[in-house]
DNA sequence: ATGTATTTGCAACTATATTGTAAAAAGTTT
DNA sequence: AAACTTTTTACAATATAGTTGCAAATACAT
């Protein structure tokens, strides 16, 4: 990732990551708390792949990793989304409760890299007919193209 | 699709997709004229799915389907993406010879519909340390967020 | 017409993701 | 802290999406 995007990130404890699970009213587990502290690592959002690469070695069983990914987003602490190459990324919500904390992500359509881009990149003017979730700022963006390295 | 997007279309004849098929090397055939038929009637992007419901009753394989899409998407006469929800989705690229006539996607991330924007809805700065694909303007965008109808 | 390379259509297969369920663990109540 | 209830895990089985192998059929150049 770029400079541009290096910003504070709050590392929590395990007793902090416990108190934010159960906060959901999700029980505080091992597979969950593993998943957690596994993200709050990452520099950028973070397949599925790649979360069971680091962390089956440990016991982590696949299935349980997909459904804990799935719970852990509905409960509002991880966001999933496709940044355009058709493979799901997590990344820790910085706040507890819902809003995540937005930025434009850049994907690089060869080698799979993700970006994350400053939220100032990007102006969106909405026009007459756009929806609502466009004028009200309610939506992600992700870009697609070729990264540096690549186009080299 | 809003209204903010519609714009003419140029209808080709089957001669002519035969025509442009040749034109790329690859050889004009019957599911290869279907496709490209199927979809400069579509409105927004088809996903492979959408597309294998429409000409399956026809009589086309899905094997040949898949291999079709992505034999002329590497052609240059579609291009395919994936807009946010998981899904590839292919587009008739207007002109002939590579270029995308690009404009920006909305889709929402509860219906799945996906919505063409105008290109002059989004101006990207570029900062200090993006990469190059943005400076050039070298990339697609894609934007997520929940419909106006989802929303109500 | 004939010949050669491409493409099709079918089946088999791979990879990714989801579901069923008995056993284990979390958290609550007593 | 023992007993109870509900959630979660871990394994296997299953679905879904996409790819590959290959013989037969087709496109198109000669």
């Amino acid at each position: 990732m770029g400079d541009a995007m290096k910003k504070e990130r709050t590392v929590r404890s395990i007793a902090e990551l416990r108190a934010l699970i159960r906060s959901t009213g999700l029980r505080s587990t091992g597979p969950r708390i593993a998943v957690l502290q596994r993200l709050q690592q990452a520099v950028t959002p973070m397949s599925h792949a790649e979360i069971a690469e680091a962390l089956e070695p440990a016991g982590l069983d696949r299935a349980t990793l997909y459904r804990n990914l799935i719970d852990l987003t509905d409960a509002g602490l991880l966001s999933r989304t496709d940044h355009g190459d058709h493979v799901w990324r997590f990344e820790l919500r910085d706040n507890a409760h819902g809003q995540t904390e937005q930025h434009p992500h850049f994907t690089c359509i060869d080698c799979g890299e993700v970006e994350c881009l400053p939220d100032t990149s990007i102006q969106i003017s909405a026009p007459y007919q756009s929806p609502r979730a466009i004028k009200k700022h309610h939506f992600e963006v992700q870009l697609t193209g070729r990264c540096d390295r690549c186009a080299a």
